[in-house]
DNA sequence: ATTAGCACTCTAAGCTCGAGAGTGCTAATC
DNA sequence: GATTAGCACTCTCGAGCTTAGAGTGCTAAT
């Protein structure tokens, strides 16, 4: 890749691609006023292109289809866009008339970004580096039944049942929670282990549940993510066989698509950008994958993403993503 | 109708093209060890069948496909059958093995009828009749933010974060939350507006978000179901056309589903089974929905069904949908 | 009432063929 | 030397045709 001109083309062919997704004939580039040259031209051009691996013919004579060393051009060469003002201006507005509350801002989120990506949004949420609690309440239920509400930092709230093996009042429950809230405020699990007060069996048992229901958090890898716009990505073109998205449906449904799909390094805050085959995962080798992080480094992070075919609307969905990452991370930094 | 052999061929031909997704010619029937007539007999059958509705065919001489009025008759004829003796234990032995979690058992029930049905299972959670104040808690989060916990009857929890115009202290806060558990214990919404106490503003407030809380709760007509199985019922060869499924994706993706899933009435305690063109909603008229009720009635009640193609495994589905209403109504009765 | 036998119908898959789209190459032009 | 017009060549796609075979409906025999 040496001449500007041959960077116009190359970029020209993917930007319609994307639009089309119909092979570009050199005609149709010909055609744009950005350059004054013939058919002719351009075809010496796109036959350079070709043997420079940036672009793919299905057949001797057929248009150009961009390759994901095209789509890796084209995305380096927008990566600095910035979503227009207009539209900041709109998502925040949007993000502004939700009521406080994350699962609202995150489910708000995927929807604008799915729209704006025209393809499925995944938006995980904030994972805390190791969780802290913070208060807990314990309600009988029945007579041996009780339910355990906790609230650990950053306004992550967990329910659990617990059953006892004899009945236990209300009374004695609120002595208990009170109790542990007066003990654990603020403590890592590991440090609610370690302490040794004598306590009852009862309270063993509750502390137990306690423990478990914290490591259930710490462990848990992510929860359910945040999607939307699945239905975008199936109105794609590459989708009309059907086969094409049973893989993936079953992956978005098991879930197991979360660990899969996020870059295993995030560590700059800019946005990652994988293109087909550069994921590991050859369920992906034909989609592409763009991730921001958002949140609050070393105390909640969670990741805002965009998966769709390799042939996905770049230049919209990467500031989409950008911006969204940074308006949530606005967010949140009020609920620590 | 009339003859019993009538009834046995019908039913064949049912369960066969069930099983194989394929128009049902008359020798195949002629081959069933059941009834030792030729194939020209079954033919002379097969051709009242279709005079009266019960069966179509595509072109003047192919097999035989069930109508939606054969489908119901093939339904009408297994209704009182139940789950095998060895699948019902399986099926507790499952229950009792998981975490005593509603949560859980919503999750558990729909993977296995999902499994069981081939097709797609929608699990609603209990919708109260209108939910009850059990208990509240306020944890400030910064000097002006505040999360509140809010506990219903029947283990339900419900978080909403609160801004006050200004500071409020964690022991104000304290004070606050005893003083509306002591008073609103057990009551109902609109009961809980009637009581004219005399309140602060930042308690009018609390109680204002309290109320609109409750109210959504009451309001919302279903939340979020259970979904699992999406990717059988994508399996099933109806779909091989993809642009079958699109509207069928946005349905569940913008969980307007449910709504027009559920039949109207439930008096019953039987399972119902909607198929084809009984369903008003036109978008169903190529599918069949098996739905069951469960819970606790006047309490909390939630539902259970399968949609599919038509063409569904009604011999498994119903006994299945059964079964797993009576499981999830006993194991809820522990929790009110 | 049942059935064997056969002619008839309809589909689905394969096949050819021509039109059209788009290229690669060559030779002329700037 | 870069650009371009012109044209032959390649490949795809859809239309139309053909054929094999699956399955029925009917008739005449049992």
């Amino acid at each position: 890749m040496i001449s500007p001109r041959s960077e116009t083309i190359l970029n020209l062919i993917v930007s319609k691609y994307i639009d089309q997704a119909v092979p570009i004939p050199s005609q149709s580039i010909a055609q744009e006023p950005a350059l004054g040259v013939s058919s002719a031209t351009i075809r010496n051009e796109m036959s350079r292109l070709e043997n420079e691996g940036y672009i793919i013919r299905a057949h001797h004579s057929a248009g150009s289809v961009p390759s994901d060393k095209g789509y890796r051009f084209h995305v380096e060469s927008l990566k600095d866009i910035s979503l227009s003002e207009s539209e900041q201006r709109l998502f925040s507005h949007l993000f502004h008339q939700v009521e406080r509350d994350l699962e609202k801002w995150l489910s708000l989120a995927a929807t604008l970004l799915a729209q704006q990506a025209q393809n499925m949004a995944v938006i995980t949420t904030p994972r805390p580096a190791g969780c802290r609690f913070k208060h807990m309440e314990l309600l009988s239920l029945q007579d041996t039944t009780a339910l355990m509400v906790l609230v650990l930092h950053g306004a992550r709230v967990k329910e659990q049942l617990i059953t006892f093996d004899e009945a236990v009042p209300q009374s004695s429950l609120t002595i208990i929670a009170n109790k542990f809230n007066a003990a654990f405020s603020g403590l890592h699990r590991e440090q609610i282990m370690e302490k040794e007060n004598e306590f009852s069996p009862t309270e063993e048992q509750i502390k137990d549940v306690l423990s478990r229901t914290m490591q259930d958090d710490d462990e848990q890898e992510y929860e359910d993510p945040y999607l939307d716009g699945f239905h975008f990505m199936l109105g794609q073109p590459e989708f009309t066989r059907s086969d094409r998205m049973r893989g993936l449906m079953e992956l978005v449904e098991k879930r197991r698509l979360i660990k899969t799909i996020i870059p295993k390094e995030l560590e700059s805050q800019k946005v990652t950008v994988t293109i087909g085959r550069e994921n590991e995962d050859e369920t992906f080798h034909s989609y592409s994958i763009v991730t921001g992080k958002y949140g609050i480094s070393n105390e909640a992070v969670g990741t805002v993403s965009v998966l769709g075919p390799t042939r996905m609307p770049y230049a919209h969905t990467i500031p989409s993503v950008n911006y969204l990452s940074k308006i949530l991370s606005d967010l949140m930094s009020g609920l620590y």
